[in-house]
DNA sequence: CGATCCGTCATTAATGACGGATCGGTGCCTTAAT
């Protein structure tokens, strides 16, 4: 950063955001987008990743763009912005009138700070007025959603590249918490920022989460129910049913009079809006959820995060327990686990995917698709038709795909079973080491673990990258 | 894998036992036809 950047930045800190210090990592993020590179920011949960591309954005030229994936996401950061006194910001989104719409598209060059799906980004109106505008900064918010969504749920995450260069391949920015080295790969290949990058990355390791795994048989809400005893709110419990979030945040209200609530896809934009704010106001003590919650939950004194269920991926349950102890004080991570709980995400993840037979058909019937509904394995056959890939290579890839889907799960399991150190397993899957050996680290480490929990987080850059990954999936290759 | 849902059958006609089928998670966007 010029020293004439670094003194407007730091001006702009100060006036706009109240802050006199950047927090980790900021600085680094905004000078690479002051230098005029694209940058792909990866930083810990609630480390303040917005002010990264907000503060540049007062200083460079023109609209920033920013692509986010969930429109409750973009409410509340308009919200939140307009209260800090940013007049220049509206999300182009379906909770608009088509007048609306119109009306914001047409003086649509006026914004300062413009939040848009990436489903927005395909219709054809809004990709031609916006061709038109000077984007100065275009963002990519939870950056990982392009690997995590983009192939089988939301297949307009993949075609953000070509969007990009649609806007005349603007200043980019892309911002995660979560990502191995294989995930930034893909976002750097989609978004096609290769040329001109700056990867600022830290370290994804939470030290002042507490890593718990409690093995159950057969007594899995009796083990929920006594961790409750110790384990005080406000705090999440992960589901992969909906039914089951239900049906236990009943029985957490009945046996022990927390209030509590459920909180998954079946609730109304009303009730999920509702429900949140409740938790955030600490009128809610205990969120019975699916994985639809959490996202740009930015509660400082989330206490623990259970899992009831086996997660999919480390990602994911690096992304969930992230949720607690964000004003680092402490937080206790607890898995449940139970031998076979593995079953429903090997059951999902097969599920998802097509087989060879059900993509040959879709080849040889590509013109019958446009017309089929939107399940994932459509989707992802449709994505490599669109592409042109001849089919053996895009079975190739799936059969990739799922590999790795497999290696994720495995990594799970090994987490959940293991008599190692259970942050040493979840760190080397993204290729981390554990960097400061904590008393109380892990249900391995420590036989008993107890509360307070509240060691003092290390700021320390990592960047050791080696291909550590890629030879673990080769390894499994072999298998 | 395991739970649950649904239809069928059998038997002191309204329940219950059985087995086969189905489902389990994430969200944008719907400007047309009754």
């Amino acid at each position: 950063m010029s020293v004439k950047h670094n003194e407007q930045a730091k001006a702009i800190l100060f006036e706009k955001f109240g802050f006199t210090e950047y927090r980790e990592g900021q600085e680094e993020a905004i000078a690479s987008a002051l230098q005029g590179n694209h940058s792909l920011v990866m930083l810990p949960t609630g480390t303040g990743k917005t002010l990264c591309y907000q503060l540049p954005s007062y200083i460079l030229e023109g609209t920033t763009l920013i692509i986010s994936p969930l429109l409750s996401l973009m409410e509340d950061q308009v919200e939140k912005m307009k209260s800090n006194g940013e007049k220049s910001v509206v999300a182009l989104n379906s909770f608009l009138t088509y007048s609306e719409k119109s009306q914001i598209l047409k003086r649509i060059a006026d914004y300062k700070f413009v939040f848009i799906s990436p489903e927005m980004l395909q219709q054809s109106s809004v990709i031609e007025r916006l061709k038109s505008v000077m984007i100065g900064l275009l963002v990519v918010d939870e950056a990982h959603c392009i690997s995590q969504w983009g192939m089988d749920f939301r297949p307009d995450y993949l075609k953000l590249g070509e969007v990009k260069s649609r806007l005349g391949n603007p200043l980019t920015m892309a911002l995660t918490a979560t990502a191995v080295d294989k995930v930034r790969e893909e976002i750097i290949k989609v978004l096609d920022i290769k040329d001109n990058l700056n990867e600022v990355i830290y370290p994804v390791d939470r030290p002042s989460i507490q890593l718990r795994i409690k093995q159950c048989r057969n007594n899995k809400d009796e083990e929920l129910l006594s961790a409750l005893d110790e384990l005080k709110g406000p705090g999440i419990i992960y589901f992969t049913s909906k039914r089951l979030a239900d049906k236990t945040a009943e029985l957490i209200r009945a046996e022990k009079g927390i209030r509590a609530e459920s909180y998954h896809s079946d609730l109304t934009k009303e009730d999920k809006r509702k429900i949140q704010s409740q938790f955030l106001a600490d009128k809610l003590s205990i969120i019975c959820a699916t994985s639809a919650f959490g996202m740009g939950i930015d509660k400082p004194d989330i206490r623990f995060v259970i899992h009831y269920h086996l997660p999919g991926s480390p990602e994911m349950y690096l992304q969930e327990i992230g949720r607690c102890s964000r004003d680092r004080k402490g937080g206790v991570a607890l898995l449940l686990y139970e031998k076979g709980d593995e079953g429903i995400q090997i059951r999902l993840q097969q599920d998802s995917l097509p087989d060879k037979n059900e993509l040959s058909f879709a080849y040889t019937h590509s013109d019958k698709l446009v017309h089929l509904k939107e399940d994932s394995k459509t989707n992802i056959s449709r994505y490599f038709i669109n592409q042109k890939i001849p089919l053996e290579e895009a079975w190739e890839k799936i059969s990739d795909y799922q590999l790795n889907k497999q290696y994720q799960l495995r990594t799970m399991i090994e987490y959940a079973v293991s008599t190692g150190c259970r942050r040493k397993i979840l760190l080397s899957y993204f290729n981390e080491e554990v960097a400061v050996r904590l008393n109380g680290c892990c249900s391995s480490c420590t036989e008993s673990l107890s509360l307070p929990y509240s060691p003092i987080e290390p700021k320390k850059i990592k960047q050791n990258y080696e291909k550590m990954w890629q030879e673990k999936v080769n390894l499994l290759f072999n298998l």
